[in-house]
DNA sequence: TGCATACCGTACCGGAGTGGTACTGTTTCG
DNA sequence: CGAAACAGTACCACTCCGGTACGGTATGCA
């Protein structure tokens, strides 16, 4: 299953909202109205966008979320971590809470050099694109430099 | 969960390997032994890459499977295709049998435009990668060209 | 000082998909 | 005929997703 959780996709349909009524406060409520989504989904998703301070939360009556800043300096790759948690297109990358690879014959494995670099390029797309891009209605169109081939891939991300 | 299934990441592997031996046949069992994987799942595989014609099949003893041709002209898209099935990242463009949308506010959804996007971001990197850059073990890395904004989105893919 | 509003946290549940196993054909070669 | 290897199907444990429910806490207002 090779898609994002439509918890994500809330999420990002929310921080959408809420940038294109920058700096105004709007209520959980409010948002799932106008997208016509349940409102627990929201307030959720609201929730974790707060808790990875991408929105401020303001409680009580009138209160709500908003945001606040340049939505240019939001990449869709962090609102996609902070909605869908630590993530990678394969297992090979993924270590547990002790730092320990989830996979066994990780070392041996004849698959993790070009799973990696697959998994690279999937998180570089995601890191070109802003939230001022989403806000705007965007259509990026992805295109994979080739010549980096056999690159030490160990070094970074 | 945005990750690829380990079934297809099995069968990308086992493409590779048949593609590094081209022309010559190769068994489910060696493959499996070759990638310590389970045979059985190995099999499931090497069967949809065949039914994708992938891949050629050769029954009976000292049968199995090959790949002959041009890596270059099969596309890591083709391969999470054959071995994912159709799929989008998020359910915006996904259609039932009937070709109804699954997504009943489709026409209204305020989201629809950029999620059509990152869809197909996603999709044309994929495009980009061939069989023989993995066998290569090529490491990609992807890039966003984003003056196409926009553009008539209807229109392809 | 209540009370309504709205965020916060947690727990729970049905359904779907994943990962894996088992078993029974069917084809081919020696 | 029998072993090797592909083909097809059924099954199951497990996890996660999508959604709901409930109680708690903070704030503003009458």
């Amino acid at each position: 299953m090779l898609k994002i959780s439509k918890l994500t996709d809330y999420g990002l349909l929310a921080a959408v909202y809420l940038a294109r009524h920058n700096g105004e406060v709007a209520s959980a409520r409010e948002i799932a109205g106008f997208y016509h989504l349940p409102v627990p989904m929201v307030t959720k998703v609201l929730k974790m966008l707060h808790q990875s301070e991408v929105i401020e939360s303001q409680r009580g009556v009138g209160g709500g979320y908003s945001f606040r800043g340049d939505a240019e300096t939001v990449t869709l790759g962090y609102l996609i971590e902070a909605l869908e948690g630590p993530w990678d297109l394969v297992e090979c990358e993924t270590t547990d809470d002790q730092g320990h690879a989830a996979c066994a014959i990780r070392v041996a494995c004849p698959s993790r050099r070009f799973m990696f670099g697959i998994n690279r390029a999937v998180k570089g797309a995601f890191e070109q694109v802003t939230l001022g891009d989403l806000t705007r209605g965007v259509m990026p169109v992805a295109q994979i430099d080739k010549p980096m081939l056999s690159m030490r891939a160990e070094s970074q991300l």
